[in-house]
DNA sequence: CGGTTAAGATAGTGTTACTATCAAAAAAGA
DNA sequence: TCTTTTTTGATAGTAACACTATCTTAACCG
């Protein structure tokens, strides 16, 4: 089987886990690790001793953890926005494209291994609990700067084209699409661990819950309201 | 003048720094610090140097600065639910409430600073910078059960009867609500580091933006549609 | 075969997040 | 006022964390 490789911005890494056993236990095992663990008690040392390496070679492919963490979701946007493509391209109507892209969006997660070395599930858990805080750090305008958050972006964008397609009046296109993203994320947290927030129900109907939860919003938000 | 306290969960703090003045002063540093440092960069060993007081006694105060945080983030929820109260109770109908509501969310913040020891609004960049830090770690399900989140739940839970009055088939309205608060502050974030991701503008136009598309989305999500 | 590059091994540093102890000062009670 | 309790300050110490540096060995490349 082809490995299926993304291009992700080299600012994110010093070195290209991509391209070496080493770099692909090294994000097997942080995938792993932070999913049981939590960013917070996630150390390198931690996940060197997990694949029986030391520090100093996890440093030299990442330069922190922040780094780290910043490479996963990266790596999670652009798979995502594969698979959105993958399922959108023979759609004719935008309308139809946001629909198959909520659908995915709030898809439970039940996943063909494709990548060897990564758990997709548990990378959906990590980006769950803990993509805020890729960007909610005093550093977020210089990693903004260097690309960083590219893949967020990408998707933001094209999504955001299909939205504006569908209504070209709609005047908060970026901003209904980046609440799309995260309320995705956000309400699968608070169904977990503070289900009060939310009305989603406990799996295994969870899912389309969410998905008609989000279909709600988003298209009743665009839509033209005839009053 | 007299001070106007809350009542916070005593599970936030070991002594009450409402009543002390070397409390007093520990919350208004810390606003200060966490504000201009950011939380991760925020430590008890520079917040009690620039009180000229020590890590030991801070720690007689806050277990660690995570529950500080939580204390800082539910006086927040506690002002904010006060002055909806304030601004909403002379309504009538459930609409005019829950739109002033918005309006009190999104509005840019020019306070009269009613609490001597608190910059209001300082903690409410800190609100939008690190609240998501309160509940996606680890830890969620022991703080959720010593009610911790308590501040949120409650505010979420008025906002929510108020939608529910004014669509009672609405099917999502805490999932509505908390998207609603959590999107507020998200938005601002966006608009200040990473613009692409919103479409609000710079100052001094954001707020009414904010406030604009927030409504929309509510608004239209809870309205019958007749198709 | 020689040269480059990657990885392992080990050590060290400054900081963080605490915990413990003891004495001084301040507040409260009798 | 004297005494007791409570609060704060001062100081010390620890384990873990987030690195940085250096040196050696192993692998690979032409």
């Amino acid at each position: 089987m082809p490995t299926l490789n993304f291009k992700l911005n080299p600012h994110l890494f010093l070195r290209d886990p991509q391209h070496t056993e080493l770099g692909q236990r090294i994000i097997s095992a942080s995938v792993k690790l932070i999913d049981t663990l939590g960013f917070e008690q996630f150390t390198f040392k931690k996940m060197a001793e997990e694949i029986d390496s030391t520090e100093a070679s996890v440093y030299r492919y990442f330069e922190n953890k922040h780094r780290l963490l910043l490479y996963l979701v990266a790596w999670y946007w652009n798979w995502l926005e594969y698979r959105i493509d993958l399922y959108t391209s023979s759609l004719a109507s935008p309308h139809e494209k946001l629909k198959a892209c909520i659908r995915i969006l709030a898809a439970e997660k039940k996943f063909d291994n494709s990548f060897e070395f990564i758990d997709e599930e548990a990378l959906h858990r990590i980006v769950v609990a803990e993509l805020d805080k890729t960007y909610l750090t005093k550093q977020v305008d210089s990693d903004n700067k260097e690309g960083l958050f590219g893949g967020f972006k990408s998707l933001c964008k094209k999504i955001g084209t299909w939205v504006c397609e569908i209504n070209p009046a709609y005047p908060y296109p970026h901003a209904l699409v980046s609440t799309l993203l995260l309320t995705a994320k956000h309400q699968q947290f608070f169904a977990e661990h503070l289900p009060s927030l939310t009305n989603l129900p406990q799996v295994p109907n969870r899912y389309t819950a969410l998905e008609k939860f989000l279909e709600n919003v988003v298209f009743h938000s665009i839509a033209e309201i005839h009053a």
